[in-house]
RNA sequence: CGCGGGGUAGAGCAGUCGGUAGCUCGUCGGGCUCAUAACCCGGAGGUCGGAGGUUCGAGUCCUCCCCCCGCUACCA
């Protein structure tokens, strides 16, 4: 383990064309605030950055969707995000942007840098031109007919009907979104960072010197890695980015995930013009990025090959802990159907709650594989763990305080086993909480602290101090001391996971806010003054937990009608042209009969693939036909057919399949089977 | 089919170095009455996805297989 001076703590920058959700926070931004406040806490030396990714395609079309500027996209989001950390307490030393001129500069530099040292490799090839507007068209502003399903309006990456993956190439009757001019062919020339060089390094640095990252992170590298590296471009022909600063150049921008991570820096600089550089090119800082599982490939090979291109002494992650996704109510959260719970709405639904879900989520972190989070769950936690453990027991101590000795810690006196027993237990349990920290096991870390309170609760009723009073007035003066010590230590404890809490129960006690304190057995003195009970979590009521549940149920409503009606009017409304004419002769060449299914099965493996026996009147043969999706086998068999026989067998999935079934399909590509109007013989000819 | 992650009690999840399988909720029983009808103790509930192997000993290591999620592929 090297011995660090100083932490720098980055969070995965959130992309400014929404608020952010659960998922985002449970992800990254409250396991990295819970990391830094403890840090801090200790009194290390630690930068927390973060700050907007406010370039790329979304952005635009976004804009173009609403009618106004990606920058009044931008700010409205970067708004509505920045709030939402705030009013959860996670406090950033730097927000920055990366449409700041900050990062212009520091992007720019960035990248001529590396052009200048040869760092890049330029390959020109053609792309989609769109001369009414006169712009390359990126690929999801070109749409055109899916040639897999039909639909009409599938982008050039990828139809959202049918979830094919496109290349702009494969759409037919290509047309521009921007003019809905067609599209023409031109040449572009575009920089490339050619990530192969880097691979001997990667694997040194990361396979060979970081076993200890989690098993998901390494996993993925280790993929990556072994599937060789390729050429990555770093430039886009775009008009919303940092321009390529570079002759030849015009109307090219940097690349978003070239751009992105460099924001990290710009953000640092903006904040400490004159004293960035100790925080990325000193060899005692220690840098940790927090993210999601879908920025493990940049985060550890693209972005350190940069800096590794850059060199001038940047430094490299020491650890990139990474979550795996949290879903929602037993379904992936998708802010495109609105299927979340956003950040900005928590604040406004459960005002003051803002450590119930930092709670919750980090309770139920998708640290190793991805986690559900659902509002029983959120309930329960809050009710029968936040109030009933944590709470109840300050609680108890402060009110039984109250009644026998006004509210003053009393005298600590002679310590029996069973105090002696609790107070050793808090010490061993501040030694788990901190390894966890550093090990990046925040849920692990939360069932530490809650442990303290557990064993308060538990002194408590083993001491029964409401008893001993009768008896024994300085015997539950000791009783309450240790109850009060321990009261103190939740404090100190809970401030990374639940700061509003902690601070709450620090201002009730008056106990004061240092790590080292914890565990010790005098950080309230006999004869401190506490102030009066207050609760420091409340019960959510079935009422409260039912209305999100209603909303979620609604918006799920919603979407589905939405999708049908969308389905319906696709599907009246397209229709196929008309094809070019053909001749008789090329008619008659076709063997169209009829035929039935004897025997059918779903091919392993596939969605859509069904492998039918069947029955053509000339012969038994097999026929894989991808439509699984509109029929089970077992409504196939015995089913008459129409067939096209004499088509040139191919292999599907291993299987030769010899002919194809006739179906009808319609806009939103839903198929029927086309069958004679009564059982006919098999091998019946059509025509 | 390929890659990555996962499969452990009714539900949700831990389980690091191979050493008596654990936590929270729920459930059943008992105790307590200071506390937000809260709290404490105890019980029941597991062939750790399956099959082999290594080992004195496997949830953990090795091999093969099955299932779920994501990416990808198949649609004659």
């Amino acid at each position: 383990m090297k011995n660090y001076k100083r932490t720098l703590v980055t969070a995965a920058l959130p992309y400014a064309n929404g608020p952010v959700h659960i998922g985002h926070l449970a992800g990254v931004y409250v396991p990295a605030d819970i990391y830094v406040r403890y840090l801090r806490m200790r009194g290390r030396e630690v930068l927390f950055v973060c700050g907007s990714d406010e370039h790329g395609v979304p952005i635009t079309i976004k804009a173009r969707q609403q009618g106004c500027s990606p920058q009044d996209i931008v700010d409205k989001y970067n708004n509505i995000i920045s709030e939402s950390f705030k009013g959860f307490g996670i406090n950033f030393d730097v927000y920055g942007r990366t449409s700041s001129k900050i990062h212009e500069e520091t992007a720019s530099e960035f990248f001529k840098k590396l052009y200048d040292e040869g760092k890049f490799v330029t390959k020109t090839s053609e792309q989609y031109f769109d001369p009414e507007a006169n712009t390359f068209l990126a690929d999801r502003y070109i749409v055109g007919t899916c040639p897999k399903c039909g639909n009409p309006d599938a982008y050039g990456d990828q139809c959202e009907k049918c979830g094919s993956t496109l290349s702009p190439e494969e759409l037919i009757n290509p047309r521009s979104k921007l003019s809905g001019a067609q599209p023409i062919k031109k040449e572009t020339t575009h920089w490339y960072l050619p990530l192969q060089d880097y691979e001997q390094w990667l694997r040194e640095w990361i396979l060979e010197g970081h076993k200890e990252w989690r098993s998901n992170v390494y996993g993925q590298v280790k993929s990556w890695l072994d599937g060789g590296l390729q050429p990555r471009a770093v430039t886009r022909d775009l008009d919303w980015g940092v321009p390529v600063p570079v002759e030849g150049a015009e109307g090219k921008v940097l690349y978003v995930w070239f751009d992105a991570p460099i924001g990290y820096i710009s953000n640092t600089k903006q904040l400490l013009p004159n004293d960035w550089e100790k925080w990325w090119k000193s060899e005692d800082t220690k840098l940790v990025h927090f993210i999601g599982k879908d920025n493990i490939v940049f985060h550890c090979i693209v972005f350190p090959s940069m800096l590794k291109a850059y060199g001038d002494g940047f430094i490299l992650p020491d650890n990139v802990p990474s979550n795996e996704f949290l879903n929602l109510e037993g379904d992936k959260i998708s802010t495109s159907r609105g299927w979340a719970v956003w950040a900005n709405e928590y604040l406004e639904d459960f005002p003051g709650k803002q450590d119930v879900l930092r709670y919750v989520l980090t309770a139920n972190a998708p640290e190793t594989k991805d986690n559900d989070f659902s509002w029983k769950d959120f309930q329960t936690r809050n009710n029968s763990e936040l109030v009933a453990i944590f709470g109840n027991f300050v609680n108890r101590a402060v009110v039984l305080t109250h009644k026998y000795f006004d509210g003053k810690v009393p005298a600590l006196g002679e310590l029996q086993d069973i105090d002696k027993g609790v107070l050793a237990e808090i010490p061993a349990l501040r030694e788990s909480l901190e390894k966890n920290l550093e090990g990046y096991r925040f849920r692990e870390a939360l069932k530490d602290a809650m442990g303290i309170a557990r064993v308060g609760n538990k002194y408590i009723s083993d001491t029964e101090p409401w008893k001993v009073a009768k008896t024994d007035m300085a015997r539950t003066g000791t009783i309450l001391n240790v109850c009060l010590q321990i009261c103190a230590d939740l404090a100190i404890a809970f401030e990374p996971f639940t700061p509003f809490a902690a601070r709450k129960l620090r201002d009730m006690i008056g106990s004061p806010l240092e790590w080292d304190l914890l565990g010790r057995t005098d950080i309230l003195p006999e004869g401190h003054q506490i102030g009066e009970a207050q609760l420091l979590f409340d019960k959510i009521d079935d009422e409260a937990i039912q209305r999100q549940l209603d909303r979620l149920a609604a918006i799920r409503a919603q979407k589905e009608a939405e999708a049908a009606a969308a389905a319906a009017a696709e599907a009246a409304a397209h229709v196929e042209p008309q094809k070019p004419e053909i001749t008789f002769d090329q008619f008659e060449a076709m063997d169209i009969r009829t035929a039935t299914v004897l025997e059918a099965e779903r091919v392993p493996k596939t969605d859509k693939l069904l492998k039918l026996t069947i029955d053509t009147g000339i012969d038994k043969r097999v026929i894989v036909s991808g439509i699984a999706q509109f029929y089970t086998p077992e409504q196939m068999v015995g089913k008459q057919i129409c067939i096209l026989a004499n088509l040139a067998p191919r292999t599907i999935k291993g299987i030769e399949s010899k002919g194809m079934i006739l179906m009808a399909r319609q806009g939103d590509g839903k198929m029927r089977i086309l069958a004679p109007e009564e059982v006919l013989i098999n091998g019946a000819q059509i025509g």
